[in-house]
DNA sequence: CTTTTTTCTTAAACTATCTTATTGTTTATC
DNA sequence: GATAAACAATAAGATAGTTTAAGAAAAAAG
């Protein structure tokens, strides 16, 4: 069965019956992408869902002045959609973009308005997934306003071990909010202590 | 009815029914607050879902060195929780603090839990309201980590206007994640303009 | 296996932001 | 209505972070 991994996702919360297992498979897709492919854009609307089953990708934006800054990564088992955009029908602004060769589920935008009246069980997994990655994010907004890179840094390679070691500190600077020659600094000074 | 104020609130998004009215009625309680009052303080857990009628409140941290740094404000129809404490059952790490006198609803976590149980339009509703909060923070994220003061200041001003009147510029200079000083270089630059 | 692209590090000059301190003003509190 | 507390503006010196540039190392692409 297609939706298979993100059956078992769900089972770490509330697991769906026969039911709801046989409508998710018919509204579920997977799509094999290549390094550097693109899943959203600027300009287009997120009309998906999607979901990682193996391999990595960013969602970032590009500033007026051309740099990038990631807003989030997404690994096995991970959902990453452009929610605003997604919800609000309305021109994303973002990037995303596969960092590595990856297998994804996706599920289009009607299917996943069909799921949420077809079985509470889709509105109740669905709430648990966002305020999970709501409380993350508001721990990254409270240390982005209150800490310093280095802590910022630390925190990023405790929080995600396997990731950090998978992505470049490019990466990992757009991710904290610093450019790659400060983050590089301040590794210097975390490696001599 | 007590819980009116909430019932409204959901209306914007999936109007209860009656028989989840008269639950969500039996589920709630109201809390009259004077200025400087806490509903939750570090070391504390975070029993309760907190919904503003009237007044104005503040979430914050206070870091090693003693400096406040601001979450989160709610005014009339905002919920204020610290999801974090409420769902791992974790001590709170943060302040929630009136800025004016209030009044709110507040629902018990066990009583929040059996609205879950008995009626799926609340996984719904609460479902909606999650992912607004999200997706406003994620906004968040992506300034902080991309444009400069003075763009996250008028950012702060255009969004929240009536806000931005009623509470004082330190409060404002610890959400947006600078001190009241720099802040006020930015305005006095602003307003020379 | 070779070429091209990306990554990492270093350094110096520059800019943004913080710290500390002072003063006048506004806002709460009793 | 008086007093205390919080707020806003300003300035000088200190620290944190950026920019630009360059070269060596590593990784990706053909």
């Amino acid at each position: 069965m297609i939706a298979t991994p993100i059956i078992e996702s769900f089972s770490n919360y509330w697991p769906l019956e026969d039911k709801a297992i046989e409508i998710l498979n018919n509204s579920v897709t997977g799509k094999k992408l290549k390094r550097k492919a693109f899943i959203l854009k600027p300009g287009e609307e997120c009309n998906h869902f999607s979901f990682v089953v193996k391999g990595c990708l960013k969602m970032y934006k590009v500033d007026d002045k051309g740099n990038r800054h990631n807003l989030q990564f997404a690994i096995e088992n991970n959902w990453i959609s452009d929610y605003g955009s997604f919800y609000d029908q309305e021109p994303s602004d973002l990037y995303v973009e596969t960092l590595e060769p990856s297998y994804i589920l996706q599920i289009k935008k009607n299917d996943v308005f069909s799921l949420y009246d077809n079985s509470p069980l889709f509105d109740r997994n669905f709430r648990i997934i966002i305020e999970n990655a709501f409380i993350e994010q508001q721990k990254r907004v409270l240390q982005t306003i209150s800490s310093t890179v280095e802590e910022r840094y630390l925190y990023f390679l405790k929080k995600y071990p396997s990731l950090s070691n998978r992505i470049s500190n490019v990466q990992i600077a757009s991710y904290i909010g610093v450019t790659p020659e400060f983050l590089s600094i301040i590794r210097r000074k975390i490696a001599t202590k």
